[in-house]
DNA sequence: CCAGTTATCTATCTACTACTAGATAGACAA
DNA sequence: TTGTCTATCTAGTAGTAGATAGATAACTGG
């Protein structure tokens, strides 16, 4: 089946470039993998170029639905974030980074439409968390000073950073340190 | 002269990491900006792996370097925490990620040797922190719940988190904005 | 002036890169 | 049966990767 050949592509293609970065796999790592030859992955992906922003579409429109997901699953700011921290933390369980904070680094070497889709989940997340932001403290679930969007712009920072960091210190503690501490200060004395 | 190539090896190459990542440019690429052949840079750096550990060290030790002026020149926590902020800030302006920031994601499919020196720049910042922030606390110029080490996970994170974030969405005020921010709830209600 | 050192060159190697052309085999439909 | 579509294969392209051997200058100290 074609799907399932190009499913597995995409699977062991993100799975690579989360942990060596894109230009540290070749389509034959992946061929090799799924036992087939390099010039079939090409059949269902052209160029890598077109791989690559397969793979940022896909891993967005994923992200997407999980953040949609987490609003009508938690009804309040302080869950809502901390579920956010939560989709973050299952990639780096297997020693995996945000594929857009890889490819974010990396893009001063990447096809420009990679950097496209890769600028697009950045954009994306900032939008959901300063509105969950918003809305908590509009509801007095939550407490900060200063404005949504430099929370929000320090929240993913922290998250995508933390993961970097976390990983290089082969750690993973630092990665939940990082986030309890910042999702603490977020709430109200009076909800400790 | 030998050790001006050398230098110049180092300085394009660090750039071109910072760039493009380790595995985003070649002997070539750094062979012709200087104008020598790539074989030349064999001699200097035998392999590519010689030249990743030795451009780490270079790095962490000029780090290190400056880290100790901030404190010679800086006696409270929150002018030694603006100018560690200022070090980071500075490789952003010319479109760089922190050397160990890119190479910290691209784990993954880096030589161990390069690895360890990564590490080593992880470790060598958070030792700083807190001890900058332990300090700080004690003489009343920084106010922060938890433990130090909590908060320089939380900071570090943030600042090399913020270099990948701002730079994918071509957005320099995005680092500005997550750092200042921290900055601000570090300090006291009193020295506001 | 000679010997050794340093830094570069030319030329080459092997392995791999992304990518392509054309053949093939099976599935499905008219 | 005939034709089309899908997904793979074999076999190859041109170009690049990191790396090496050996020649060649240029400088350096004795």
């Amino acid at each position: 089946m074609s799907a399932i050949t190009a499913d597995k592509v995409l699977d062991i293609a993100q799975r690579l470039v989360q942990t060596r970065g894109y230009n540290g796999f070749s389509y034959r790592d992946i061929a090799e993998e799924i036992g087939i030859k390099s010039a079939s992955i090409h059949y269902h992906f052209p160029s890598k170029a077109d791989l690559g922003v397969a793979l940022v579409s896909r891993y967005r429109e994923a992200f997407a639905e999980e953040l949609q997901d987490i609003l009508t699953r938690n009804a309040e700011a302080p869950k809502r974030l901390k579920c956010f921290v939560a989709l973050f933390r299952a990639t780096l369980r297997d020693d995996r980074l945000c594929l857009c904070g890889m490819l974010g680094a990396e893009m001063g070497g990447l096809p420009a439409p990679v950097n496209n889709e890769v600028s697009g989940f950045f954009i994306l997340c900032e939008a959901w968390l300063i509105d969950v932001l918003k809305q908590g403290r509009k509801a007095e679930e939550i407490a900060f000073r200063g404005n949504p969007q430099a929370v929000a712009d320090q929240f993913l920072s922290l998250l995508e950073g933390a993961m970097v960091v976390a990983r290089a210190m082969n750690d993973t503690d630092r990665f939940d340190r990082a986030a309890n501490a910042f999702l603490r200060v977020l709430r109200t004395p009076d909800q400790d």
